[in-house]
DNA sequence: ATGGCAGCGTCACGCTGA
């Protein structure tokens, strides 16, 4: 089971390479963030065409996430609504359309954009920390359910110094900050960062800036991750960055990731009652 | 390297992203 995240920097204009790398890959679920397009006009049929099932949660020029599957997208939540209490701030941080989950073959899948923030004097940071105080709330709600669980998407949160290439100088400002690496760090519970079961140094990124020759100089952050719950990490085989992505005539300035997971349908519990006979 | 680059909406340039 390979399950992908990528932040595509607007699907209209990535659609053609989005297909390339699917065709190349063939994961079974590739979660979309920054499609940056309004549902009527998401290119859904682009995906049907070749078979996928598709979730979308858009909007106009900002935002926006959606589930690509293989398999069939079962109990689609959109925004934090849906898994929290009726909550009007819940309600409120879900005019930013940067939350998508569904169950995928018995796994509970969330796809988030978390919100970058701007600067750490900015109302954008505020709404920030408050948006990753909801997904605690939203996290702890979820783990009540007692589904599988696999947590992916745009942090916009280098959790540790060694997801920097320049940490002295980046480390405290935005994306590095303290608050909102704690506040990450406790929304996340018990989930474990999978990348890091496989891979311990630094040098490793998902994303580069396209300014100042970032991507030349290498100089990158690692702020897309996946998150898994003990049951699925145990079964986890590989979890790769990849960077040729980055290196794509006209790119996304975000490189997809990929976890590959032992998980077979004879496996996950439902498939279980359908095989007594 | 506190500039720069890319996409969007709208059609000249401001806003936003990270």
């Amino acid at each position: 089971m390979q399950i992908a995240t990528w932040n595509v920097n607007s699907i209209r204009t990535r659609i053609d390479q989005v297909l390339i790398w699917l065709k190349e890959v063939d994961p079974d679920l590739l979660c979309l963030q920054e499609t940056k397009v309004d549902d009527p006009i998401f290119p859904l049929e682009r995906f049907k065409s070749h078979g996928y099932h598709v979730s979308i949660h858009g909007q106009k020029s900002y935002n926006g996430v959606a589930l690509i599957s293989r398999h069939e997208l079962n109990d689609i939540r959109l925004g934090f609504i849906g898994e929290l209490p009726l909550d009007q701030e819940a309600n409120d941080l879900g005019e930013q359309k940067r939350v998508i989950s569904a169950l995928v073959d018995n796994i509970r899948v969330v796809n988030l954009y978390v919100p970058n923030g701007s600067s750490l004097v900015s109302e954008k940071y505020s709404y920030k920390l408050k948006w990753l105080q909801c997904l605690e709330r939203y996290l702890a709600a979820q783990a009540k359910r007692k589904e599988p669980l696999c947590l992916v998407g745009d942090f916009n949160i280098a959790l540790e110094d060694r997801d920097i290439h320049n940490p002295k100088k980046l480390t405290g400002g935005i994306m590095a900050s303290i608050p909102e690496r704690e506040m990450l760090q406790k929304a996340l519970g018990s989930l474990q960062d999978v990348f890091r079961v496989f891979e311990q140094e630094s040098g490793h990124w998902s994303w580069w800036d396209y300014r100042s020759g970032a991507w030349n100089r290498d100089s990158g952050w690692r702020i897309d991750h996946i998150y898994l719950c003990d049951e699925l990490l145990k079964r986890a085989k590989s979890c790769e960055i990849h960077k040729n992505q980055r290196g794509n005539i006209q790119p996304s300035d975000h490189a997809p990731v990929v976890v590959d997971i032992n998980w077979t349908e004879e496996e996950s519990p439902e498939e279980d009652e359908d095989n007594i006979f």
